[in-house]
DNA sequence: GTCTATAAAAGGATAGAC
DNA sequence: GTCTATCCTTTTATAGAC
């Protein structure tokens, strides 16, 4: 119940998307207050009025995006435990619940890919007070997606699972923070602007490799899966 | 031909594992010159007298380890062409090729696991000077290997070729600089200290995910990917 | 809530003696 | 090659007027 309610867009608000653009940008211990406030056209002291001060910035930036995020995936696997009732769950619909939300988040977002490297930077930022705000708002969706995908390949050891759901994680994180590299490598022959075949490609590559030596996949699934369906 | 030829370590050698070791900690941004001298028991100065700048420092921090490491995937990858000759090229070489030599480097290392973050770093890292470096080593290595995916993979259309790669070497640089993660997040069950055991697991990976609706994989291949190879 | 002004610290870089 | 001393810039953070 602020005096904003005439206003275009509130300070706090403001400062939130400035900074949001800077860090995905150059990072964080690269941007300063003054680029950030300025970007913002506010005032430098507005950030310690409304964040206490810039680590408390930070905390607030990631977890803006990154909450309503997670949100979405923990409710798309909830809803693949339903369906599944009993019976067995499949790695490719747990896969999905975890990378399609991040990817195609991107595409819905005004300001397009910037998102997807902010939500994957914060998986490679190292700073203690990032690391904190990582595990608070990753370690639920990690817990859970592991149990699911320990349920969805019952013939592989635990610690395996869990090796394999690195490498994937990994695939996603790359995807979402260094895409521009590709583009750059090929010379623009791959991109990421088609999100939809993106996210075919990725979950392809990952589904394989989570159930590599796995002879649970139905020939009906492997028939499926097979060049034609590739463009 | 230096007077440092009774000295134990000469100074420019100080400079550059002090600034490994604590780049590797706490990344580039967030370590200054005072911390790095300091660390390595040389003066401030000396930095700028060896090395010009602190960015001319880092690029040598890099350029030191990734360069030889380079070489020898690129070595790999010769040798692997030279034994397949005119005929198939076997996708599993390729990637053998370009993933052990990184990861397995960190056990021959003194300093065990930090250099592989310090190779993972690289990738990560944004700045522009950071990013010319990069350029500067991988663009061959990049190159070259695209080249040798698309021979191994001859069903695949090019740009998919480059997208798997990239989702490989994320795995791959996931698991160099982000594993102290998997073993908080499963309680330890999951380590890195079994360097063997953990190429075998993201090679199974990424070679799955490479060849993911192709159907060249011989029967014997399939079979010798079963189960019972993992532990 | 927003602004100016300023404190207080830390950073990279360099000059010049030895 | 190495050292001390110092310059200059930039940074986060805060005090206090409005």
């Amino acid at each position: 119940m602020n005096s904003s309610t005439l206003m275009s867009v509130p300070t706090k608000e403001q400062i939130l998307d400035a900074a949001e653009r800077l860090i995905t940008e150059r990072g964080i211990d690269a941007v300063s207050l003054r680029a950030i406030t300025a970007e913002a056209n506010v005032n430098l002291a507005a950030v310690h009025y409304h964040f206490g001060s810039k680590e408390g910035l930070v905390h607030k930036v990631f977890e803006r995006r990154i909450r309503p995020l997670n949100q979405t995936r923990l409710e798309r696997l909830a809803a693949a435990e339903r369906a599944a009732g009993e019976g067995p769950l499949d790695v490719e619909v747990v896969l999905r619940a975890l990378i399609e939300p991040a990817i195609r988040l991107s595409s819905e977002h005004e300001r397009g890919s910037q998102l997807m490297r902010m939500c994957g930077r914060i998986y490679a930022e190292q700073s203690a007070a990032v690391q904190e705000t990582f595990d608070d708002l990753f370690r639920e969706l990690v817990e859970k997606f592991r149990a699911a995908f320990a349920r969805a390949l019952p013939g592989l050891p635990p610690a395996e699972v869990a090796w394999r759901v690195h490498f994937a994680v990994g695939a996603m994180v790359h995807t979402l923070t260094e895409s521009e590299k590709i583009k750059r490598f090929t010379d623009g022959a791959c991109d990421t602007a088609d999100t939809d075949a993106l996210v075919e490609r990725i979950i392809r590559f990952c589904v394989a490799g989570m159930r590599a030596g796995v002879s649970e996949q139905s020939p009906a699934a492997v028939a499926e899966n097979r060049l034609e369906a590739i463009q």
